[in-house]
DNA sequence: GCGACAG
DNA sequence: ATCTTGTCGC
C-alpha cells in the first residue's frame, strides 16, 4: 500500500486526507474497540489486534488477530503509513463493527492533523479516537495530578487535544478526535474507559491480547467471547 | 541551524 | 515498539 512512498509524498497525502476529516458526535455508543500492533525486535512482522469491548462496561466481547509485513519504517509524524495498512487487514475480520475505535497514537493532535487514528478513520470510514502515551506535538499544558483532571493542548489557538490524567500521580495520556467524532466526545468517552490502570481499557486490553498472540498463546482469526449465562 | 520527535 | 532488574513512591 505505502511500500515506496517518499516522505514528501506522504506529507502531501496527509494534507489531502486531512481535508476529508469530519467531526460530529457518535450517537448511542454500545461498543468500543482498541487497536494495537506488536512485533519482535529486529523483525518486520507486525502482529495486529482489534478488541471489542462493551461500553461503558468495558467487558471484552470479541477480538480479531492477524499479521502483516512492515512496508514503511516508523518515523515520527508518519506512524499511519506503517500501521494503517496492517490495521485495515485485521479490521476486515470483524463483521460487527464497533461504534468507535481507539488507536494507540494521535488523532488530530498532529502537525498536519493526520495522526494514525485520523488516518485509519478516513480509510475505514469509521469513528476513531487517538490516545497516545506521550506527546508528539502542540503546546503542552499540564493537568492537575488527580485522576480525571485534564488540560487542553493547542497550536496557534486551535484545540488539538487533551492531556488526561488517568491515575493519580501518573503521567497523563493524550486524547484527540480521530474522525467522525468530536474533541469533547473523545475526552468524555476516554474518561469512561479508564479502569484501574494508567492506560485506558481499550488500549490496555488490546496490548495484552496482541502480546499473547505474538508469543504464540493465541491464534490468528476472529474470536468471540461467550457471555456467562444469567440463570433466573 | 538545532533540537524534538506517537509507535 | 522491544529488551529487561531493580527500585522508588503512594
Amino acid at each position: 500500500m505505502y511500500e515506496n512512498i517518499s516522505i514528501e509524498d506522504a506529507k502531501n497525502l496527509q494534507l489531502e486526507l486531512a481535508k476529508q476529516l469530519r467531526f460530529k458526535p457518535v450517537k448511542n455508543i454500545s461498543t468500543i474497540a482498541g487497536a494495537d500492533i506488536s512485533f519482535n525486535k529486529n523483525s518486520t512482522t507486525m502482529y495486529t489486534v482489534i478488541v471489542i469491548l462493551s461500553y461503558p462496561e468495558m467487558k471484552v466481547q470479541a477480538y480479531a488477530l492477524d499479521t502483516f509485513e512492515t512496508a514503511f519504517p516508523y518515523q515520527p509524524g508518519y506512524l499511519g503509513f506503517k500501521e494503517v495498512p496492517a490495521l485495515l487487514k485485521v479490521w476486515e475480520l470483524i463483521s460487527n463493527k464497533p461504534d468507535l475505535v481507539v488507536l494507540d497514537g494521535n488523532g488530530i493532535l498532529h502537525p498536519r492533523r493526520m495522526g494514525v487514528a485520523s488516518h485509519f478513520g478516513i480509510l475505514a470510514n469509521q469513528p476513531t479516537i487517538g490516545c497516545a502515551k506521550s506527546i508528539l506535538y502542540g503546546e503542552n499544558h499540564i493537568p492537575e495530578r488527580t485522576k480525571y483532571s485534564y488540560s487542553t493542548i493547542e497550536s496557534k489557538g486551535d484545540l488539538l487535544g487533551f492531556a488526561l490524567r488517568t491515575k493519580d500521580n501518573c503521567a497523563p495520556v493524550y486524547v484527540s478526535a480521530g474522525h467522525l467524532t468530536t474533541q469533547e466526545q473523545a475526552l468524555e468517552v476516554m474518561k469512561k474507559c479508564i479502569g484501574n490502570y494508567r492506560i485506558p481499557e481499550p488500549t490496555r486490553r488490546a496490548h495484552e491480547i496482541v502480546n499473547d498472540f505474538r508469543i504464540g498463546k493465541l491464534k490468528a482469526g476472529y474470536h468471540h467471547i461467550d457471555q456467562p449465562l444469567t440463570l433466573f
